[in-house]
DNA sequence: TATGAATGAGTATTCATTCAT
DNA sequence: AATGAATGAATACTCATTCAT
């Protein structure tokens, strides 16, 4: 019991340090020695808790997808109206994403590097299932356009990656104005 | 005069390399020696025409950048009706990344590797500074939003991204269809 | 507890394989792949022991150099008799510098080479300060000559780089006889 | 004749070049490419003028050696007093190392690499074979020790390498005093 | 369970030298 | 005689992973 505990907590501590290494510095650039020195364990003990890097890195993802999902879907009604559960929803993970930007620039970098495989990226895909349901429930409503769910992600959600992208880099700033120029432009974008 | 001839040959030769190492494998294992093989040099012979590899990732992504706007602006008149000279670059943008996979998934990478350099980064958003300004008269004609050009980027050119990206996972088809699908997104999502 | 005997083991035998790789083909030509080679480890292994070639070399200088001052001043009694101690100093670094060539071989390197920073030198110049303290002792006593201490290196101690160096070449030989002469030659020109 | 006469002029912009950037980098980081480039040709232009760098090197050593003994024996009368002659070659040298730093930081480099051969060593010494003639008058006439010529330069010449290294790392002045009193330590070392 | 030590296989980069012209 | 282009062989150094303890 103890020992599970404590496991627990090293398994935290790696995924912790690995996060704010690939922040600070890119995937590339982080070591599994960096990571074992900030989650302060030997390299070594980095393989009883993960296969390999591939593998930590993986799992980072997945934890992160799923806090991104949870937060994404906190307070959301199945049963409410269709526009107003939907935009709850996209306020919740642009809040997310502009409160955790480790974790966000995070699941950015894992968009286009070849470390994350495909079984764990649909994993992570299985998470937003809700809000394709919710997305079909507005097309049966004939609320919003009949496209393919791919369509929907890539103009209500994926456009938010661009914007977080080039704040990160000093270029622009997302205020409350523009996050909410940012929904409106979201939600023409699909409905009918 | 024949050397010159050679010298470019070669340098395209390595910039060929580049581009179809780091579609395959991510920026981080193209390395110096395979870049060479593939290329048909030695690996010292890179350095006759790059200072180093940041050098080499840099003048590719311009290069990349530099035909991917070039088509974009292809056949574009500056005193056309705005919508559909929007919709004309809109298409030939789509048409590019469909057709040139590789560069466009270069592209893709470029966005959160630390390997380009900000100036860089900076000469790459100039070419497409007609966008911009065609965005800017709709603007003043009253036919699109007063939004940031993030904004604008992020809801109309971005998405597109994601969906290559599905279709390289293999996990969604850009058809025609579907194409017209996005450019009415696209173009709903800003239009008044 | 065995493991550290076992790293102070290994980091001699670094060490050591180094000083005689220095002493056969100069600080240049000695390769980290040669010295791990040599001292029977993997190149990599030798950054666990030190940072870099630099620090290996510095750390190696002042190892040396600590047992060269050691050496010298064994059995110096600092209220004996100025000239006595000084001869007994005197004769003390010969034999050193004729008993230890590889080593005595290797400080000559270090005089001319950049690869020692300037903090490491006056770290090894700190070792040798009783020796300036003893001619000091001498000046004041009026039984030498008031001069810069480096003035009396250059004709006490300095000279014997040049017989060792000859010696090496085996365009010379240093023999007692010539050893004896030498210390008069060097005791005249310092001596009021 | 104008083809010998640029030859020549080419040579001597190499081992110039050479020269300058030993004096400011060391030996070892004195590239081939860097020596063509302060030249003003193409490396394998040198090849034409030397058989590699350690012919280039070489001989650069044996046309510094040859400067510095010709200012060394300049209006030096073979017939005069010992004691003056010895004097007057005494000075010139040190004048010459340190009015041409560069010159004499090359030969002292040249001192401890295994480049020069023992070949051109063997040419160098000779060069100095007048001073050793000088000498053998002086022991003949009783004015100074019977000692090897080896002995005899280690305590008057050789010292005043170690000071002028140290001026170079600014420990240390060789003003016009010092080299006074260096002089009369050199004396004092050798004359009976 | 945990680790410090060790390493093989890599990395980008340099450079003396050669060769076709 | 002169060269720009090319390169093989080397360089110092890094890192994910393993292993003896």
């Amino acid at each position: 019991m103890v020992k599970l505990q404590k496991s627990i907590e090293k398994r935290d501590a790696l995924l912790r340090a690995t996060l704010s290494l690939v922040n600070s510095g890119g995937i590339q650039s982080t070591s599994m020695a960096k990571i074992a020195a900030i989650a302060g364990v030997s390299p070594a003990t980095i393989y009883l808790y993960f296969k390999n890097k591939q593998d930590l890195v993986n799992q980072l993802y997945l934890t992160v997808k799923s806090e991104f999902t949870h937060k994404a879907f906190e307070g959301y009604n199945a049963n409410g109206p269709m526009k107003q559960s939907f935009e709850q929803i996209w306020f919740n993970m642009a809040h997310f994403k502009l409160n955790h930007r480790a974790e966000s620039s995070f699941l950015s970098q894992c968009d286009n590097t070849p470390m994350i495989d495909e079984m764990t990226r649909n994993e992570g895909l299985k998470l937003i299932q809700p809000l394709f349901d919710l997305m079909l429930r507005g097309q049966n409503e004939g609320i919003i356009k009949s496209i393919s769910p791919y369509l929907f992600y890539a103009y209500t959600i994926y456009p938010m990656s661009f914007l977080l992208n080039m704040q990160k880099r000093a270029l622009f700033e997302l205020t409350d104005q523009c996050l909410k120029e940012s929904w409106a432009l979201a939600w023409n974008s699909i409905r009918i």
